[in-house]
DNA sequence: AACTACGTTTTGGTATACCAGATTTAATAT
DNA sequence: ATATTAAATCTGGTATACCAAAACGTAGTT
């Protein structure tokens, strides 16, 4: 074929979009663990040349989704239960890290923009509005990262929260935890205004996940396949 | 010049060892925060290739050493000391994290290790042995990852660990930190062999850094130059 | 003299070609 | 029949070439 190259009239690197596809092919389950993912094959699918290919490789490799082997084609890792439960107790312990630092260093005008996302999420629940809480959960997180005054703190989190994105709608959905999320956000909230550090870790740990039940419940769904 | 193929007959990809290069120049400061990374330049210079030169970035990139920006140059990003603190902060938060899971999940013959690695280092400590104490001291940490029995949260550490080797091992030797650090290991020890989750959390907090103390320390040395 | 418009240069994004290590397969010897 | 080895092939690593988007510089206009 006469492959033409493609205009790129983006302004963005193709290899990202090319990332985030095979990523979602990947959580989607229509590459499951252990495929191989040969370069060549993928380019010819896509209709774009290997070099975008292995750079969509590398990203996805940083983000643990496949295995780069050295001389030898990437394999899509097995994303067991445990291991995402693995991945969520990591998270708890960097936002529980988070929130405690929240705590000691956020200021009152900080503190009064986390309590009034807290407050708007209210409405929210009452509603049943899933998308929105969705939408004004990430903002009280995202204000916390915020308030650690960690700058690299906040992009770990950013960047292992956006991985953990797919899996979190899908579990607080299942488990329809909207209303009890609330109110364990209610008492992080209150140690972070009362400046109790260890507290607000505790309860942020707790509140992300309780990594055992996590896993039965995933073991759960497995089984239910 | 006729540029020759470079014959690989290295078993380990280039690009690696072109970004630790780089990494090492950008970290002894004779590439500068600011400088921009011209890809042919670098080609040319290192006598390669650029395919091989834009990997090497996208890994300095991914470790947060340089900033890809899209159709520009890649620059250097400024490493200043707050920056380092903030890593470390995040390296305490982890480690202390690793350290409470270890507390809880790990076995006998486990914290028997951990113990045997701690006593051998009290010879080497007596013996004024940096390097001797540069491995001991990581392979005690690195027992506690293991310990933690998450494999996700290993891999983490051991990256971020890494990634501040170089400015670990320039504040220890500047600090002559070494006792101290033995003493502190044997309270984390102390903890985990207790069973005291929260306690070991708390003192390898402790251990990793004070933030305060390493950013005036950081910015003493920035002063004296 | 200052500002705009256009052309040149620089530089990253992508495509294609080639090389070498790794795997597989087949042939040969025991 | 099995084991060992050598050839074929598959596949990632690297080199080179081309394209388009910025950045830069210059000329022309007001």
């Amino acid at each position: 074929m006469t492959a033409r190259h493609r205009t790129v009239s983006d302004d963005k690197p193709l290899a990202e979009g090319l990332a985030r596809q095979l990523e979602q092919e990947i959580i989607d389950g229509v590459i499951r663990p252990g495929d191989e993912l040969d370069e060549r094959r993928l380019a010819e699918r896509f209709g774009v040349s290997r070099t975008p290919i292995r750079e969509a490789l590398r990203r996805l490799g940083v983000e643990r989704l496949i295995e780069l082997r050295p001389r030898r084609s990437a394999i899509v890792r097995s994303l067991t239960a445990q291991n995402l439960a693995q991945m969520f107790e990591v998270l708890s312990g960097l936002e529980s890290f988070a929130a405690e630092c929240a705590a000691r260093r956020m200021n009152q005008q900080q503190i009064e923009q986390l309590r009034s996302i807290h407050e708007e999420t209210a409405a929210i629940v009452d509603a049943g509005d899933r998308d929105g809480f969705d939408r004004l959960n990430f903002q009280f997180h995202q204000a916390i990262y915020r308030g650690a005054g960690n700058p690299y703190l906040l992009e770990q989190l950013e960047g292992l929260r956006t991985k953990l994105a797919p899996y979190r709608r899908w579990l607080l959905r299942r488990l329809d935890r909207m209303r009890q999320s609330h109110n364990e956000h209610a008492v992080i909230l209150e140690a972070i205004e009362a400046g109790d550090g260890a507290r607000a870790a505790t309860e942020m740990r707790r509140h992300i996940c309780d990594p055992d039940r996590l896993v039965d419940f995933m073991m759960m769904e497995q089984a239910e396949r």
